[in-house]
RNA sequence: GCCCGGGUGGUGAAACUGGUAGACACAAGAGACUUAAAAUCUCUCGCCGCAAGGUGUACGGGUUCGAUUCCCGUCCCGGGCACCA
């Protein structure tokens, strides 16, 4: 018999068995899917990287875990899909073109071919026969398509919204583009400005965006508890306060969660763009200037949140709908026009913010509802001695808040309302209000419409063209896409397509009479929202999905992962516009879009810069910084290695492009190969945790993948053997190592599988190894041990580090393919125990051991336990007063 | 400010459903092999203590036979806050 082989290299060379590893893939088209109906599907997507120049290690990370879920689920018979694309559309495209005089589209585009073939170099098992950029008109003439679908069906709507703008480069910025108030570049103070924008009304979903949460059981808590509070229905009265002004009978409304309150109300607060605000401002300069003050700063919620509570009269009074009262009206910046009807009643007795700008501008203060559990009917304790006397309650409210007075209770003070609890003073007062034709309950949800449209050159045109005769006309289907010009000139300030007259001037498609074209293009989170519909029909050129969306996606897309920041924005318009293309037709009802999602930890890394001309920050990458420790290891001042002059120490945040702290893992990989940078970010930590980068430990990983390559050299080098397949013939320690071994193929299957939990199944494996070093394995039996432990452990571990596991795999069972192996099943006759050890504790202190057959019950393991001499020491010869059997684990005896 | 997470040795972490705190690694130290270095192998390694033992999971309290895990409060760090993606 002849039978030549290459001799197995000694030495592991990556290099070497990753090109191999990845042309034979390659050759073998091994990450391809295709439809197939006799196998259960997998469809296995990582969210889409932006193409921002190179890879950093967050999609390392992300892509790795969605490797080893999609190899693994391969091997356990699974047909899978794992595709990839770009989300090409945003800012940083045009920030580039201003920095190095590029064109967006270029530098776009040659970033894809980079990144390419760095996700390419990681040997991951996408199939790039499914690849696309978002950028390209083939994908975006779809959403323009079903744009001017959900335009005819108003759910795409025009109206005024308020966006950062730029007094000097003209320009709207984004929130980001806005520090401390200014613009980035301008460095001018940015103002607030009411433009008109298209908006998608997400709100008319916002109640099954909500209850379908409840069926997301394959999405972590966190996140449907985040989603929920953002979308934030909550059941409340929506009521009027009437007045009258310039002789008109008018009527200001306003919501509340607190009803119960209504009696202590003592002025009402409306928003600084509020109609009232507005008008009283006419006679009141010192008022107009508050409110242009209030229009100073950019409009992200944080800024307006933190900022300190301001607020004028307005000198316009309304009455109190129950009580007819007279109430002033104040204008107050933390009043948001956004949220309801942009105007709120004030009860500082019993809301935190509203006592606060009591307290500031002296306003009365009116409590009516008891503190703590307080009762007028029982004086039930804490009560004071002599409860009919309510001066010693109100006396509360002369000092701090107390947290005590936004809780719910029984009400005082109230007239007809007194001794209600809140849901009885609710319905009273609501029913009260709806008498007087004044309110009446309402549900609202705290989300807000998206407001889809962007002053930004670099994405996708929106379809719409503004007749002078016919208004706004919906580009129809036969020209459709509007194409975005790839060659223009970026200055930063204002649009690029605004200035083009080739691409605005058209005609009306209805009239045919010379019109405009929009300039503005769509949020680039349109695009992110159907991408994964996308990837099961990429080359359908005559609609934007198909019937291979219904196999592919099916009870929704099997895992999705990507980073926790992700959590609210990009997962609920998601979820939204699966609902939106069912509702058009365009797909059938499949349910939520990601049934099972894993949120990814942030990869953060420490940040530097120094402060250029004009204050401006010049973000420094962490790889040109040497830090400086003292003994315990804390940083205490950081200089650039190229002048060793110091630079100035960030926070540690997530790694991005605008802080410059992305790590490049090509170093990594082009030193250690792919294998070892995907075991190494994998062994780290768990994937969603937070991780804090640092290659300490990547030698580590490195030495443990030679250490597994020698041990199949020189097991191979001994001569191959069949593998073990029961217990005969082991010794005691053989056995133990094959039980170790079966119980490490559950352990890994489990975290693989259930808990995604990545660096346990590696531990489990070292520890497997550790074990298997330490056992005699040269007889016949042993041998045979060996090559199941060197198998099995190889397949193991063929998720993360597939690439030594295909040229392992191959040297240990010639002939084979470990792409087309399955994954190890346990032998539950490996696992049999004679005789397992407890824990024995004294009073939950650890104080001693037992060993007792595996089916010991109840009285031989409190006997054995009693009578162990470690425990008895420990005992001081008092009788145990209970003993605590906790089965498979310890004896606790109590004296 | 609001919503959601997190805090365990010198470091990354483990402990899965309330049951042996620190698995598995990194770093460090000691030793073996070597002319030497690298590589590899062996041992030590939370803190206090010679030891017996005590103590320890951000901090303060609580529930429990037993708490890293559950509850209340505080501090610190991270993510999101609707135009970064």
């Amino acid at each position: 018999m002849i039978f030549q082989r290459k001799p197995m290299q000694d030495k592991y060379i990556p290099a070497d068995i990753e090109r191999a590893a990845q042309q034979h893939w390659d050759q073998t088209g091994a990450a391809r899917a295709v439809e197939d109906h006799a196998k259960p599907k997998y469809y296995c997507l990582s969210m889409f990287p932006y193409p921002s120049g190179k890879l950093h290690m967050g999609h390392v990370r992300n892509y790795t875990i969605g490797d080893v879920l999609s190899r693994f689920h391969a091997m356990q018979g699974y047909n899978v899909l794992q595709p990839m694309g770009w989300d090409a559309f945003g800012m940083p495209a045009e920030n580039a073109a201003l920095a190095n005089n590029v064109a967006p589209a270029g530098w776009t585009y040659s970033n894809i071919g980079y990144m390419k073939q760095q996700l390419q170099s990681l040997g991951f098992a996408i199939d790039w026969q499914r690849e696309f950029a978002t950028c390209a008109p083939e994908y975006y003439r779809w959403e323009q398509w079903l744009f001017t679908r959900l335009y005819a069906k108003g759910l795409v709507y025009k109206k005024l919204g308020t966006v950062n703008w730029d007094p000097v480069d003209h320009t709207v910025l984004a929130n980001e583009q806005v520090i401390d108030g200014r613009g980035w570049r301008s460095g001018a103070l940015i103002e607030k400005r009411e433009i008109p924008m298209y908006y998608m009304k997400i709100t008319a979903y916002a109640e099954e965006l909500l209850t379908e949460l409840d069926k997301l059981t394959g999405w972590p808590e966190q996140v449907r508890l985040m989603q929920k509070n953002w979308i934030g229905k909550s059941t409340g009265v929506r009521f009027a306060f009437p007045y009258e002004l310039d002789g008109r009978q008018e009527k200001l409304w306003v919501f509340t969660t607190r009803a119960d309150t209504i009696m202590g109300v003592t002025f009402v607060a409306v928003a600084a763009e509020h109609p009232l605000a507005t008008r009283a401002a006419q006679d009141n300069p010192e008022l107009a200037a508050f409110i242009a003050e209030c229009k100073q700063g950019g409009v992200a919620e944080a800024n307006l949140a933190t900022m300190e509570k301001k607020g004028l009269p307005t000198g316009i009074f309304v009455a109190h709908p129950l009580t007819g009262e007279q109430v002033e009206v104040w204008v107050g910046n933390y009043v948001l026009m956004s949220y309801g009807d942009g105007a709120v009643m004030a009860v500082p007795a019993h809301d935190e913010r509203d006592f606060h700008f009591a307290k500031k501008y002296n306003l009365p203060i009116k409590p009516v509802v008891l503190p703590g559990g307080l009762s007028l009917k029982t004086g039930s304790t804490p009560a004071p001695a002599d409860v009919s006397d309510v001066r010693p309650i109100e006396h509360l409210w002369a000092g701090e808040w107390n947290i005590d007075f936004g809780i719910h209770g029984e009400l005082f003070n109230s007239g007809k309302y007194d001794g209600l609890n809140y849901e009885a003073a609710v319905d009273a007062i609501a029913t009260d209000l709806a008498t007087k034709g004044l309110g009446e309950k309402k549900t609202q949800f705290r989300l807000r419409d998206w407001g889809i449209s962007r002053q930004r050159y670099w994405g996708c045109p929106i379809p719409i063209i503004h007749c002078p005769s016919c208004g706004d006309v919906p580009v129809p289907d036969e020209k459709l896409p509007v194409v975005l010009p790839e060659n223009v000139e970026i200055t930063g300030a204002g649009s690029p397509l605004a200035k083009m007259p080739e691409f605005y001037e058209c005609q009306c498609p209805k009239c045919g009479g010379n019109a405009r074209r929009e300039t503005d293009t769509l949020d680039t989170f349109f695009e992110s929202s159907w991408y994964f519909l996308r990837y099961a029909c990429p080359d359908n050129a005559t609609a934007m999905v198909d019937e291979r969306v219904g196999y592919w996606c099916k009870g929704g897309i099997d895992q999705y992962i990507g980073g926790i920041e992700h959590a609210i924005l990009h997962l609920l318009y998601s979820r939204f516009f699966t609902k939106l293309m069912r509702d058009v037709g365009l797909i059938g009802d499949l349910g939520e879009p990601f049934a099972n999602l894993l949120t990814q930890g942030m990869v953060v890394a420490p940040t530097f810069y120094r402060e250029g001309e004009n204050g401006k920050k010049l973000w420094i990458n962490p790889a040109d910084v040497d830090v400086v420790t003292d003994e315990r290891g804390r940083p205490t001042g950081a200089t650039l290695k190229a002048d060793g002059q110091p630079v100035t120490i960030g926070g540690t945040e997530k790694m991005a492009k605008s802080k410059n702290n992305g790590v490049d893992p090509q170093a990594l990989i082009d030193q250690y190969g792919a294998d070892t940078a995907r075991l190494f970010i994998m062994f780290a930590a768990p994937p969603d945790q937070s991780l804090e980068w640092s290659d300490a430990g990547v030698e580590g990983a490195f030495r443990f993948l030679r250490r597994l390559w020698k041990l199949v050299v020189d097991h191979v080098q001994a001569g191959l053997v069949t593998a073990c397949t029961n217990n005969d013939g082991l010794s005691a320690a053989q056995a133990d190592l094959r039980r170790k071994l079966h119980q490490t193929m559950g352990k890994v299957a489990d975290d693989y599988g259930r808990r995604k939990q990545f660096n346990t199944a590696i531990a489990a494996v070292m520890e497997l190894l550790n074990a298997y070093d330490k056992t005699h394995l040269t007889d016949t039996a042993g041998r045979a041990l060996a090559q199941e432990v060197l198998e099995s452990a190889v397949l193991l571990l063929f998720p993360i580090v597939p690439h030594i596991g295909q040229a392992l795999y191959g040297e240990l069972t010639p002939g084979s393919d470990a792409c087309r192996a399955a994954f190890p099943k346990v032998d539950p006759a490996a696992l049999k125990q004679d005789e397992i050890e407890l824990v024995v504790q004294v009073n939950g202190k650890l104080r001693g051991a037992i060993r007792v057959p595996a089916g010991a019950d109840k009285a031989a393991i409190e006997a054995a336990a009693l009578a162990n001499p470690d425990a008895q020491k420990f005992m001081d010869g008092k009788p145990a007063k209970k003993v605590v059997v906790v089965p498979g684990r310890l004896v606790n005896i109590v004296v």
